[in-house]
DNA sequence: TTTAGCACTCGAGCATAATGAGTGCTAAAT
DNA sequence: ATTTAGCACTCATTATGCTCGAGTGCTAAA
């Protein structure tokens, strides 16, 4: 009976921060106890939820601006909230069709998918969508071929599955003629077509040093592959990010705070660091939420980023994400970002 | 005589004018008669500075932000100074050996002299600085090949003179060999090389359409070879821009003013505007200076624009320049513009 | 034509007070 | 034991009045 009881309060005491969260990140202002009484069907009078309320601020989730104000979310009250509801946070069915359908026209290259769910992302939610692009070592090879631009220089060009291309200046140690370099294009596409990048160079790397068979077509030049390979590698290996929707954030009313601005607007000129801020997530699928000082960098303390992986057949290679003030609607932003992430990976596998 | 007079009169109102936008640039504060009269090496006393001040005003050049404060120029003051200045304002020989200096490492492509720029702009003149590329079309050919991605579709690559590639994504109307493809590589390789592209490119269509005879290598695929050219040509007529330091903004104190900062963040969030702004300008290689009120969108209306076409092998294929608030050090802004679109051009023919 | 001198204007800074939203605490009611 | 009515208290906000001083415009004298 008496954990009955517990139970009980300390549902009604969440029930109390989620009308808080929910109420000021609607109007951005400080909520007064009032204001939750009536919000709360049960007749609790706003005595009651005063003293809810001091509990609350005790226990470090909200927190008064000042003394005759109302209560303002902490991020811990937001990490709790949001902990709360994010397992059972679904999207509503419509909203995810019309969603899914804004990919119909014109979707045939990755860049496609990553400009539009960027964009998808910063207009649903009203803030700026990031999207991390797969590493190039993860695309998958259609075709590979090299331009002999002078001597000791050469240009790979690299086509993937998905149309995208990629193309990296290589200087060689040693001079190959085009014939040469066309004998190791062919290798390279009639044998590992349709596999990823990483995959077919450490193939072909493994067949080269072990001078298997299989590769005698080019083991009079195998020390040149292997340089143009390790080569391509190196440059393939990076996650390039892409924003959209930055302008969302001078229209949110903590942009009045100059220093706020300041900092998101010093975010955002350095390309670095959220590009640093995704790559660390990116082996894992699931969903991330930093919320306000959660994040380590001051330029982000008073943002939230929410981020989740998508899959491209079967393998985690990208993250897409939104960056908003930390009074942000979390819910939204979780189903959004984690059924677009969805449809991002199933676009990926289409195309 | 009197004509003596007047003159004298009227360089005296312009030092004065001078006096307050150099003051006001520095300071950001309106400027007081008294100030004025101290700077003004000649004994005139405040007061006699205050009749000037009052006909600068009725003039237009300055204006009181409210009756009891000194003044600040307006467009037209600046409008004025600028007009007076640029045609003498040359850059300090040091700055100049100091600025040049900075583009000898590793500048071997357009990207790292569009690059360089812009950061070194912005960081001269604590402003944005902004760069436009020139248009594919006025690049200088070094290679081209073509892969066929599969029936109907072909990669087309451009290999520059200055070694930055650019790839476009061709759909055909009749399906080619990959030994046709290279015929027409070929082809245009050994016969247009260091041409621009628009004028090889002209230079085949040509040909190709007399079904001249040095041109009867392709004739059987002279109708493919007209598509080919034009799709690319579609495309490379595009001129990208480019920018940096964007961040600076948020330094200024004019950035104090939620409603300037919105008004900037919108402008740096829409790519095209600034685009279409440099592009109408392209065709000169004279410098052009827009001030405040003088810019068409409200966007720019606290902003001036600095900026300047620079050449590769005598013809004007693009321009830098600055972008910052009104209250701007334009003798900085003119020569540091100028001199740095003059070694982007010659850096260009460098390499 | 210049300038000393002075009245005038107006923003900035500061103190004071009223208002009211919202709280915390206590004592009574349930 | 819990809830709540009631009330004292706090403090941001707004308004008001005040002084200070920077800067002006104008006038009359130099």
């Amino acid at each position: 009976m008496v954990k009955e009881k517990i139970r009980d309060k300390n549902e009604r005491k969440q029930a109390v921060l989620e009308h808080i969260i929910d109420t000021y990140v609607r109007t951005a202002v400080p909520v007064s106890s009032k204001m939750v009484s009536e919000l709360m069907g049960t007749n609790l009078s706003s005595a009651t939820i005063r003293n809810i309320m001091a509990e609350l601020e005790e226990e470090g989730y909200i927190t008064q601006p000042h003394t005759s104000a109302g209560r303002i979310p902490t991020s811990t009250g937001y990490r709790k909230y949001v902990d709360r509801i994010k397992a059972d946070v679904h999207i509503e069915r419509k909203r995810a069709e019309k969603l899914e359908k804004e990919y119909i026209s014109r979707i045939r290259t990755i860049k496609n998918v990553i400009e539009k769910t960027s964009f998808l992302i910063s207009r649903e939610l009203h803030n700026a969508g990031i999207v991390m692009w797969p590493s190039v070592s993860d695309f998958y090879l259609r075709q590979i071929e090299f331009i002999k631009v002078r001597a000791e220089t050469i240009l790979a060009i690299l086509v993937t599955m998905t149309n995208d291309v990629r193309n990296y200046m290589i200087k060689l140690d040693k001079d190959l003629e085009s014939a040469e370099l066309r004998k190791i294009a062919n290798f390279i596409n009639t044998n590992y077509e349709g596999q990823a990048f990483s995959q077919a160079f450490t193939g072909i790397k493994n067949l080269v040093e072990k001078r298997s068979a299989d590769s005698e077509e080019i083991t009079g030049i195998a020390d040149s592959v292997l340089e143009i390979i390790d080569s391509i590698m190196d440059e393939t290996i990076e996650n390039d990010v892409y924003w959209d929707g930055f302008n969302f954030f001078a229209e949110e009313p903590e942009f009045q705070n100059i220093n706020t601005t300041r900092k998101v607007i010093q975010l955002f000129s350095n390309r670095e660091y959220l590009t640093a801020l995704m790559k660390k997530e990116l082996p894992k699928k699931d969903l991330n939420i930093y919320i306000g000082k959660e994040n380590l960098s001051d330029m982000l303390e008073d943002c939230s980023v929410v981020t989740c992986g998508y899959n491209m057949r079967g393998r985690t290679v990208g993250r897409i994400g939104v960056v908003g003030p930390t009074r942000m609607d979390y819910g939204l932003a979780i189903s959004t970002v984690q059924f677009l992430s969805e449809v991002v990976g199933t676009k990926l596998d289409e195309i």
